[in-house]
DNA sequence: CTAGGTGCTGGACCGAGGTCTAGGTCAAGC
DNA sequence: GCTTGACCTAGACCTCGGTCCAGCACCTAG
């Protein structure tokens, strides 16, 4: 309903950016559409603007680089006849979140096991240490304690 | 078998890091255990050191900072006694990758939606562009057309 | 003896992404 | 008229994580 124009201000709201980062995104060309100016050369935000926008944050924060964001926003700001590329653009980003997804899960489970193993440590009252390496045993070569350090 | 330490060459081959940033994580005290020396001063990495270094690029490429691992490394170092700081560390790292990982999951969502739309736009024949902003439409306000920017 | 390989240190440098400052314009409200 | 607040620009600055360089030490092989 409100429509037609936004501030800086009220987009970073928006957006969750600061006024800063916005001005700095438009100058690395991550917007797609010039940003209108009103009468005394302040930016006015279309609704498309902010939907944009909305969706840079997220390639941004799901680690697609400004520059790459930039190129994206340049082939639509070209139009009609770069489909393909902007597709190929966008199949790779999707191929690398999936990776950081899989990714992820991995050092998850590494963080879940050794959550489990101290709570499970505190929990009995302190014993040997989970994670420790094999105390300063001098002199032996001590092959002995290698057990549970990488399990713990 | 092979046994009782790797020189920094082997290590970084080992873990994936460069020998440069190897000193570099030494240097900002992310090594859980001094990192004995040879004769010479060189250094001679455990198994055990191997490992808390992979556990490190595990934390570090799922986004804990240098400085938390250091923090945790330091803890570990400490010894016995403050595991519950450690459990809170680690905790709070496993709360944000669950985080990261639905933010990445919403993300994907995102870009699925539009790999898709360019999916079938292209195989379709190209019609109108998706995700494009409303045309110039200098003059008229032009509600008319902000249909399927968000959805396309 | 000399070279090649590997390592050492300290410090400079880099790129990415943001943040902040200085100095100014403009419009509204008292 | 004056203040306040939102905005403008250009450019400096900051953090983080990492890379690279110079200059040297050491070891081993030819």
């Amino acid at each position: 309903m409100a429509g037609k124009g936004l501030g800086i201000g009220q987009v970073a709201q928006h957006t969750g950016l600061s006024v800063h980062t916005l001005r700095l995104y438009e100058r690395a060309g991550l917007l797609a559409g010039e940003v209108r100016r009103d009468a005394s050369g302040r930016r006015v935000y279309s609704e498309w603007d902010v939907e944009w926008l909305t969706n840079c944050v997220k390639f941004r924060t799901s680690g697609m680089p400004l520059a790459t964001i930039s190129r994206l926003a340049q082939l639509v700001r070209e139009g009609a006849g770069n489909e393909a590329e902007r597709l190929d653009l966008l199949r790779e980003h999707q191929h690398r979140i999936t990776e950081q997804l899989a990714h992820l899960r991995d050092c998850l489970d590494l963080i879940d096991r050794k959550v489990d193993s101290y709570e499970r440590h505190l929990a009995a009252g302190a014993s040997g240490d989970p994670w420790q390496q094999p105390p300063p045993a001098s002199a032996s070569p001590g092959a002995e304690l290698a057990q549970q350090v990488g399990g713990a």
